[in-house]
DNA sequence: CCGGACGCCTGTCGGC
DNA sequence: TGCCGACAGGCGTCCG
């Protein structure tokens, strides 16, 4: 998915062209997302006025006057925002469209992704119940990340892609910060020390802050909303480099296993 | 409570 | 060229 640069960098793209239009009609083409879109959904939306984008980990939040839409790009999901009439795509699922003859369209492949309305008058989804802080935020810090890993022994790689931990930190960031604290992605998250876990939570705002600045990466299917590509993938140094010379010691670059997802690693540098 | 495995989907790539 | 398995940016749910 999305990481949460990408998802930044779709709301800072979407949300001068969203702020402030009244939807004029929704269009779902495809109800099978991720979780279901649920009959009646397009009437909540239709003639309210977008107020504000914003982002919550790696939901979208647009905020309209009597609710919420919350959007989630899945693995493979992106947001264009169209000027002029484009046919849909196979993949195109939703489209909602604006008074000013603009549309804001969801496109996902993998149907991961989801959208769902949040009423004002409702509860808190449980979706965003149980989320850690923004690991941009002065309240995620190496103190913190201590504090929640004793007695874990779940290794540190799958701890800090937990979503309850800390949000917005994928399989590709959580690769690059471990490689740039040079810590082992395997090592126990109960077995780091203060001082690492300092240096861990400085290298995850970084990375998420560069990545940021670069629109965010591209390996195939995310697109900002204007479709240009992020042009981060040209600054990681072990996502998708298995076999090639580590960018500090010029060690092949290793690979394992862990929480099922593919992770590349430097042996020599992350200990 | 914790941690690991599974499944949801489509597309792509490498090996045979 | 075709087929088959593995793998891919996520994450809720189930099970031990």
């Amino acid at each position: 998915m999305p990481e949460l640069p990408e998802v930044e960098t779709t709301r800072r793209g979407i949300e001068p062209h969203l702020k402030e239009r009244v939807v004029s009609a929704v269009v779902v083409r495809e109800r099978r997302l991720r979780w279901p879109v649920p009959p009646g959904f397009e009437d909540e939306l239709v003639g309210d006025t977008i107020r504000k984008v914003g982002r919550r980990a790696k939901y979208l939040l647009l905020e309209l006057g009597a609710g919420t839409l919350m959007i989630h790009l899945g693995m493979s999901g992106s947001l264009r925002i169209l000027t002029v009439p484009t046919p849909p795509s196979r993949h195109d699922h939703v489209d909602l469209c604006l008074d000013n003859g603009a549309a804001l369209r969801f496109r996902d492949a993998r149907r991961f992704g989801s959208l769902h309305w949040l009423p004002n008058t409702g509860p808190t989804h449980p979706l965003l119940r149980n989320l850690g802080p923004e690991p941009l935020s002065p309240t995620f810090t190496g103190n913190y990340l201590y504090a929640r890993s004793r007695a874990r022994r779940v290794a540190v790689k799958p701890f800090i892609m937990n979503q309850a931990i800390v949000v917005g930190v994928g399989n590709i960031y959580a690769a690059e910060a471990l490689h740039r604290a040079r810590i082992h992605p395997g090592r126990p998250a109960g077995r780091i020390s203060i001082p690492r876990y300092a240096t861990l939570a400085t290298a995850i705002k970084t990375i998420l802050q560069e990545a940021i600045g670069q629109g965010g990466t591209t390996l195939r299917d995310f697109v900002a909303e204007n479709g240009q590509p992020g042009y981060f993938k040209q600054q990681l140094r072990v996502y998708g480099r298995l076999g090639q010379a580590c960018s500090n010691c010029g060690e092949p670059l290793r690979s394992l296993r862990l929480g099922q997802r593919g992770t590349v690693y430097c042996a020599v540098c992350q200990r």
